[in-house]
DNA sequence: TCACCGTCTCGAAACGATTCGATTCGACGC
DNA sequence: GCGTCGAATCGAATCGTTTCGAGACGGTGA
């Protein structure tokens, strides 16, 4: 806004010889004004330089910002290095664009330090598009303010939700290695929370991710009746981070015959760790991962994965926004996904 | 917010037996207040649930937002596929954060419709943080509101501007290539404007594009003493473009001994035609970018290129925006470029 | 001519905080 | 005991709109 001395609805009336109310409703066109005291009006607006009303000042009169917060990874270059987060963030805008809502980019760990953005920013609702454990600061925050909140990919029962049918696509996914042979299967999951770190972990054991849709993915593969013989928990999910798990994989004399990764930008890096060992991808090992995402520069290989409308998921969760801004309850939403089979798996060899 | 009845400053200081002033002085932090008085308004404000001074009010008092819109490209998932926007996002982010700002995202091109938001949004600056050329709709709407504006690589002069050594930087590569015997050089700009087809032009025709960077980083070959052999304008600046560009300037007979694209995933998709093609880099082809982004994915190759600081370039935008917002008059910013020499450039062949 | 009824316009009260200048109160010095 | 001073508190104005109920005005039907 213009600082100092802005002319103000007042002095468009004055201006014009009518009332502060009148112009207002010139303005606004809510109610009955003369077509003639409406371009009286709006001549002197014209005259004076008058902006436009103050978005401040209606907000607080209507007692609605017009502002949508959405609460990404705390390193923007990051996050947004990862498709999936891209596409959904697209998807919010397009929704919230077409309403006129605003997008307040709130990059914030959801561990970790709340920003005070999210304590004191204007905001009719919020979305949370980074992974979510339960306790999150961030939701906690929000919450207190009595800001009403869209969890993207997390189950919560006082807020509204989006989410995929993880759990049954990774089975179904699993599902046809099993059927192509595999035994030896091995398996890469997202981080199990906030503390990062790449590892082994025991299949058979009890596990317990704090993220919705790593538990989810997980028990996808237990649903197809699988027992991974190697298991890894990745730091990140990004392409480097995939290249380094699928060393831990591959390169050993008990390699797995496949390697199903919860993600496609693990998958991409697991393959390229197999190009760089001089493996042949599906002949000596197959790989699949999830998501669906579009990776051009992995030609001429199409990854095997499972596809889920990323924008779609986007709008979805503006459109909860949107309804929860206006007052109505939290819903719950699922949405489904679909089995891509690309040219990264084939029969289990010999 | 919470809609209906939320408690306000009013009912705590009620509350609480003290005058509303002194309520809000208790938060605020602003003036004098005894500690036990404050202690009793904090106490009633927790009894009472008061969730703190409404932000939308408080703007309105003191006349400021707190928010900077930024202007990115329309398509979210195209414009962030190209980490130089992310990575500016991420310094804007980054700075804009540690001063308590908000940042408004705007997916906007930056001809055709000016979505509403610039119109109406409240805001006290705004970043200009994609390719705007002159006459930009966006940026006029935002000059009507009276919103100071910040432009990245774009020349203006009624605004603050962060801009890049484009020029020498590009003139001081350029000048490499020639030093390694280089005379065949071939060139892909950026788009020269709004208006976005790939096609060859005429290198020594008089060529003006629109947009800033394309302008100047042609201006530094031409600095450098080359007259391109071949000169190609992309229809954007990502790796499947340059994929096309650079088939049309390697698969034919005269082919150039070298590329100089405008941007490292111009060439990034260059040297995947080039390998596509059979062809050694940079045996039989050198090929040089501009930005120097991290494309791991491109290993074991390292793109020659020329580093601009692009986080900084990014915070710098932001510090500008702050500034206006605070009430400073626009200034200009020079950021400094470095060559990177990577393993794509090399004597020319014979 | 009168009562009535739309249509348009207006005044005033919110919306929820901040801030300025004034007032109160207690303590202290003389 | 009185005047003075500083700290703490308070009232009231203000930020710029929107909105509600009421009023004015002109025209219509009986």
């Amino acid at each position: 806004m213009a600082r100092g001395d802005r002319t103000t609805l007042a002095d468009v009336a004055a201006d014009a010889g009518v009332s502060v109310s009148t112009a207002s409703l010139a303005f606004s066109g809510a109610g009955p004004v003369a077509p003639k005291t409406r371009e009286k009006v709006l001549a002197s607006a014209a005259r004076l330089g008058y902006r436009g009303p103050d978005p401040v000042a209606r907000s607080l009169r209507r007692g609605e910002t017009g502002v949508i917060a959405v609460v990404v990874g705390d390193r923007l270059q990051r996050s947004f290095s990862d498709p999936v987060s891209t596409q959904t963030l697209d998807g919010i805008a397009q929704e919230l664009g077409e309403r006129g809502l605003g997008l307040l980019l709130v990059p914030s760990d959801t561990f970790g330090d709340v920003p005070p953005l999210l304590r004191h920013g204007a905001m009719d609702a919020a979305i949370i598009a980074g992974l979510s454990a339960p306790g999150d600061p961030a939701l906690r925050a929000l919450r207190e303010r009595g800001v009403p909140v869209v969890c993207i990919e997390a189950t919560r029962r006082d807020a509204s939700t989006v989410e995929i049918q993880d759990r049954a696509g990774t089975a179904e996914l699993t599902g046809e290695l099993v059927a192509l042979g595999h035994t030896r299967i091995a398996v890469i999951t997202l981080p199990f929370g906030p503390q990062r770190h790449r590892r082994f972990f025991d299949p058979a054991g009890d596990v317990r991710p704090a993220y919705t849709p790593t538990r989810n993915r997980w028990a996808g593969v237990r649903d197809a009746g699988v027992l991974p013989v190697l298991a890894v928990e990745p730091a990140t999910s990004l392409v480097d981070e995939g290249v380094a798990c699928g060393r831990m994989l591959l390169d050993r004399p008990d390699r797995p015959t496949a390697v199903v990764a919860a993600s496609d930008l693990l998958a991409a890096g697991v393959l390229l760790a197999a190009r760089d060992l001089g493996l042949r991808v599906p002949e000596d090992v197959s790989v699949a991962g999830f998501d669906g995402v579009d990776l051009p520069w992995l030609a001429p290989d199409v990854l095997t994965s499972v596809t889920q409308p990323l924008t779609e998921k986007g709008r979805t969760a503006a459109r909860a926004a949107a309804a929860l801004a206006a007052g109505e309850k939290p819903r719950h939403h699922l949405l489904p996904v679909t089995l891509r089979t690309g040219t990264t798996t084939g029969p289990a060899p010999r």
